[in-house]
DNA sequence: ACGCCGCATTAACCTGGGTTATCAGGGCTA
DNA sequence: TAGCCCTGATAACCCAGGTTAATGCGGCGT
């Protein structure tokens, strides 16, 4: 069985022998995963990843008092997060949504990677450097954009996440997610995402299916969700100077 | 003048003559800046990073109608942001909002230098990391955190960060930047802000005059802000900066 | 000395989305 | 076949915070 790190490098760059062998050598022991099962905990000063083989898992931070940020969802193959080397304590708990595999990866066996193959240290920074492209989005859309516009955008990242991984067959995918998920993602209350979703569906925006969302208009999702604004960009237009002085 | 990397590196590990001169390099042309320059814009192709010198600026996304998300403050000394250079196009413009001087890194100085030490490729991906922390942090106050939390999560961040690089007297730091600002950083109305910093002034939490603010009792502002549940140690942890000595 | 502008404040009003609660399927176990 | 639990839909009501607008003030240019 090859390392989801070997696949998902390996799109990128060709590895040496050398190279497969030690990124082979990380993320032993693989473990299996129930939903709601804790992989990674919260404030624990662990100094490890999550390598997810398969099924899906949160990123997710608790209040005392039970309210709950999803700060992303990690999708199968996915290392969350390399980063977390550099932490004393996880700031962020991980936990399985799904039936699933995972295992954990040491800070020290990472570093040594990145000692021994600078060109493999840059790659790690750079997927970690995609998630804070996504977690900036995810930022702008929580700050700034209605429920509406919020869900859209969190359909058309998973959307766009999973069709990378193979994921997406005409326009539909699976989002193991009840409502309340849905809700801790965007910063809502399940009963809105609840509304939300019907009306994308009175709309023929998306079709639902117990789990399965399909997309019926990506252009108008596009849109709705704002993705030109969000995650590519473009030129400040006129209007936005105008409105801004305004302040 | 020392580089301002310089002096932020080596608070942590001992630079070699080497490394100080591969550092001094990089961030020439310093340049000045005055309130509301754009010093990176949104969604140019360009591979830069920012260094900001002196001066505070931000680092926002606009929509086209006008809505803004500021996705952080940059400080004096941060560097903002290393991992643009794994991106094709600038995800965020940076802005300046005081007078300062900055400099602009292209992608290849870092990269350069990664390649020839390792550990400042990783100190740089540290650094990274943990502008990583306070974003996700963001995240948890703008998704799940009243605007009274939230405005005083925004408060207790920027005299962390201040505090860490001496620019907090008394219990007192300058935050120039105006209500639209902190509403824009916040996800909130400006009318707002107004609203929640007078009620913080009235229950003498917060003592405001022009834009010095003194946190009048650390204690219950980090209770407020729910510090404890949103964030975690930011220091390097030892096992890891043993190994980088190693390199 | 005047007018302008940016900014903070405050009031009055409104609405998007939260809260609470009820009901209606499945799917599971027994 | 009944009893649960999990989930989603929907309704009724409520409120935190948005919107609009007016006021006041201090700094600045001329």
């Amino acid at each position: 069985m090859e390392s989801p790190l070997i696949r998902k490098l390996r799109q990128f760059i060709p590895l040496t022998p050398g190279e497969k062998a030690a990124l082979g050598r990380i993320g032993g022991h693989v473990q299996p995963a129930r939903p709601n099962d804790v992989l990674l905990d919260q404030g624990r000063g662990t100094g490890v990843a999550v390598l997810l083989h398969s099924g899906w898992a949160i990123r997710h931070r608790t209040l005392r008092d039970g309210r709950r940020q999803i700060i992303d969802f990690v999708l199968p193959g996915d290392l969350c997060d390399p980063s977390c080397y550099f932490q004393r304590q996880a700031d962020c708990a991980v936990s399985a949504i799904t039936d699933g595999t995972y295992s954990l990866v040491r800070a020290s066996e990472i570093l040594d990677l990145i000692a021994a193959s600078p060109r493999l240290g840059a790659f790690f920074w750079w997927l970690d450097a995609q998630e804070g492209q996504y977690l900036r989005a995810h930022l702008v859309a929580v700050g700034r954009l209605t429920a509406y516009e919020r869900i859209a955008y969190l359909v058309w990242e998973l959307w766009t996440r999973l069709r990378a991984v193979g994921l997406v067959e005409q326009n539909t995918f699976l989002l193991p997610a009840n409502q309340a998920l849905i809700a801790d993602a965007t910063g809502l209350s399940h009963v809105h995402v609840s509304r939300t979703l019907s009306r994308m569906a009175r709309e023929k925006l998306l079709r639902r299916l117990d789990r399965r969302y399909q997309i019926l208009d990506p252009a108008r999702f596009r849109q709705i969700a704002q993705v030109e604004d969000i995650t590519v960009s473009r030129r400040l237009p006129e209007a936005v100077a105008a409105r801004l002085k305004r302040y």
